[in-house]
DNA sequence: TACATACATTAGGTATGACTAAAATATGAT
DNA sequence: ATCATATTTTAGTCATACCTAATGTATGTA
């Protein structure tokens, strides 16, 4: 069923890091990713970039065409889901176990991803009470890498008097968590959007039918919510 | 008062896992760590060991006199003692929360030790709460270094009649340990010798006062007890 | 079609951390 | 005091992962 005939090829830390970067690139436009997105995206220079994608490349977890950018394989998604799941399974430790609020615990989720043992995320899943979601509202890939994603709409989409409830939040930046801390949003919250602004983008939504909040542009466009 | 000027400099991971290695052979015999010993620990060649020893005494954790071996110097205790101090922890979580078995923890810790960040290891102290000992027995540094180790002995140099309790191992491979299981010894047993053979230095003792078991030398030499 | 320019790759270099083989040093035995 | 041997270091190499500078490629505009 789920097995793999070949065995399940390493990574090195950074290559895993690459690869969940070009995962990440693919699910947001659908086209390839390109070498500038991926340096943007870890903070290396291109060249550095090309030379990860040679190598990547010829472990088979990308095709890589030179000058053509790079599409994941079925083999790399695999790869990048399974240090996605580590990485949200840690969050979720941190926040629910040792009181990290959302807003900390990416970097060093960033770290603890790349810890290999296959038994201690089977036992930490199960400790955890096989989370569905991270902090963040982000779906967890099972241990074969498949995803249970809910459907969620930017809460810019909303109309005005109508109602959901906060899954997740697409930026996951400390400032962003903190200022939706600040007002009072998190995630399961729900929302009323009470007026919209055509000038500026900006709404005013009620958080759990009692808080009043105006939210500029930027905002709404990176809350998630279901209706 | 436990505050340093300069600020704490930087280890790589395979600096911390050298200077680990350096900090235990510098315990069991007082004079100087050997090349070749670091090597044996380590398992790598003796010529990377002194590339190493070069590094680690630029940066002053020890001191290194070509061909004379080398001495670990306060700073590099102090550091050593953290990256013990979170090997022990994470041994203690793995085992109190994710119910691995003490032969298993080792290898995880060794790759969880050198996690970065530092709340994430008080937070995590604070959530075992505050364990002094690790699933092997041996003490967990406090996060300025200090270490308040019991008294022990091995078990080798009990009397017959003598009684006492397993407070620690000196050998944590799994080997040993799963031994250990299979006999029904375990720290915190008590223990009471019932006979010592001279001819090969096994001993009969008595676990719990309900089970009879008989020791070899090289068994009774890795365990310690308090009387 | 030509070409400016943005984008991407290659060439060459650095740092870390490993290795083997060769050379240097210390040490114990005669 | 000399020397054989074990130990240790150095020299040179390789792989990973980054960099800057130089070069090559694609693409849209003229
Ligand atoms: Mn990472
Ligand atoms: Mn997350
Ligand atoms: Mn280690
Ligand atoms: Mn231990």
């Amino acid at each position: 069923m789920h097995q793999n005939i070949r065995q399940m090829l390493e990574l090195t830390y950074s290559e895993e890091n690459y690869l969940k970067a070009i995962f990440h690139l693919s699910e947001e436009g659908k086209k390839s990713v390109s070498t500038n997105d991926i340096s943007a995206e870890m903070k290396t220079r291109p060249a550095s970039v090309s030379d990860m994608l040679r190598k990547l490349g010829e472990k088979e977890v990308i095709e890589y065409r030179k000058y053509y950018g790079v599409h994941i394989t079925e083999e790399g998604k695999k790869l990048a889901l399974q240090t996605i799941r580590k990485h949200r399974l840690w969050e979720v430790f941190l926040v629910e176990k040792l009181n990290f609020s959302w807003d900390e615990v990416h970097e060093v989720a960033d770290e603890l991803e790349h810890i290999k043992s296959k038994i201690l995320i089977q036992r930490l899943d199960e400790y955890l009470g096989f989370p569905k979601f991270d902090p963040h509202g982000d779906p967890i890939p099972d241990e074969y890498g498949d995803v249970r994603s809910r459907p969620r709409l930017p809460l810019s989409e909303l109309e005005i008097n109508a109602t959901g409830q906060i899954v997740a939040v697409k930026d996951s930046s400390a400032a962003f968590l903190r200022y939706l801390d600040k007002v009072g949003a998190y995630i399961g919250a729900r929302i009323k959007v009470m007026d919209k602004v055509e000038f500026d983008g900006s709404i005013e939504i009620l958080v759990d039918n009692k808080k009043s909040i105006f939210m500029s542009k930027e905002v709404v466009n990176n809350i998630l919510i279901m209706q």
